[in-house]
DNA sequence: TTCCGCACTCTATCAGTGATAGAGTACTCT
DNA sequence: AGAGTACTCTATCACTGATAGAGTGCGGAA
């Protein structure tokens, strides 16, 4: 069984998925592999380029083909659907925004943004706003997804954290979180409200507004 | 001159400043405050916690105080102000976003969200609609942030890189840069312009669309 | 068949990282 | 004077990404 990127990358994903982004270490990850980790640095430049082959990956796991929208889908409907399957890739692996967000030149991003695009404009819009509207959900995409993953406070952090007076302090946050979350709504539905926010404008709404 | 933590985060920062977040060590640290590096594990409990005061030590820089809005100001305007000012906190250290990203649980944050949303409510907006609106502007602009800091690809990266194959495969992004950038617009517009997309809706356009 | 060279993996080692143990110092309050 | 607190030190850990340079084995050419 012969060493190679393909491999190494698939091994580190799965290294990644046990033990998150920190953990993907060249020495644990050559362990993995049966080899000493000098070893990857004949198939691998630096660390950074496995991470970006990481980012890859995990993309290219989630659209392994890009396909346009039906021809009576919506586009509105349609990029909803692409920014929901992006966040999905990200959650899919421990870290994943961040590995997204540190990888550097992602191809498959680049694809991506480039069939966004061409979409809208081939539905009309006019290219700025079809660049807008595409810059604006990708970057919230992976900002969202970024806070979603971020560890969540462990019982250290929280140790001399007051969860009262944070209530007390910050009401109309904690109202809204409350409201939120009260027929069956889940955080999938929240990510939703939020990109139709941004693509229907704040007239729309998906569900009942109060 | 006694160490304690304010003086540890000020130092900490204009490190940030000199080197980035990953010349942030604790040994450099040290030196710069004439003292072992052990030291400082008197005063900060770990790095996360430094990382996070470091945080909340470039919110304070941009947001000494938080004000609400002039009454004849519109919210919108007002907000967009808001995130303006969040992106050029970010945007004035190296790595800010990073930083903001990496940090949990950080309190200026919440008391900006916080504002943001009562103030939305106060305008009359449904409180769960402010929300969503509040939420996507703030994930948004750290993502966006997060990818104008990303690094700029160094020259290794940019070895084998084709450029005429990536304006050959990525037409309309390509075109879409191209003709952004025409009369005299900087990357300030462009946040600009996209978070009007998501204030504003589809409809309102900043400057001349085509 | 011998030998060269390429592809690949190894051992050994580097400088640098966050973090802890535990000794020592100096100042303050009783 | 003595005790205790606040702080800083030295020494050291386990671990990180990375490089130098020595092997190993297998192909094809002579």
């Amino acid at each position: 069984m012969a060493l190679d990127k393909q491999r190494i990358v698939t091994e580190a994903v799965a290294l990644l998925d046990a033990e998150g982004l920190d953990g993907v270490t060249t020495r644990k990850l050559a362990a993995r592999l049966g080899v000493q980790s000098p070893t990857l640095y004949w198939h691998i430049p630096n660390k950074a380029a496995l991470v970006t082959a990481i980012a890859e990956a995990i993309l290219e796991q989630q659209f392994p083909e890009l396909a346009s929208p039906a021809p009576e889908e919506r586009w509105q409907d349609w990029l909803i659907g692409l920014a929901g399957r992006l966040r999905r890739a990200l959650l899919a692996h421990p870290d994943g925004a961040r590995i997204i967000a540190a990888s550097q030149l992602s191809l498959k991003m680049a694809a991506i943004s480039e069939l966004a695009m061409s979409t809208l404009v081939g539905r009309g819009i006019p290219l700025q706003q079809a660049r807008l509207i595409v810059l604006t959900v990708l970057r919230f995409t992976v900002g969202y997804v970024l806070e979603e993953q971020a560890g969540r406070p462990d019982a250290d952090a929280l140790d001399g954290f007051d969860m009262a007076a944070y209530a007390t302090a910050y009401p109309t946050v904690m109202a809204g979180v409350a409201e939120y979350f009260r027929p069956g709504r889940t955080v999938d539905d929240l990510f939703r409200d939020c990109l139709e926010q941004i693509i229907h404008g704040p007239a729309a709404q998906s569900g009942p507004t109060s």
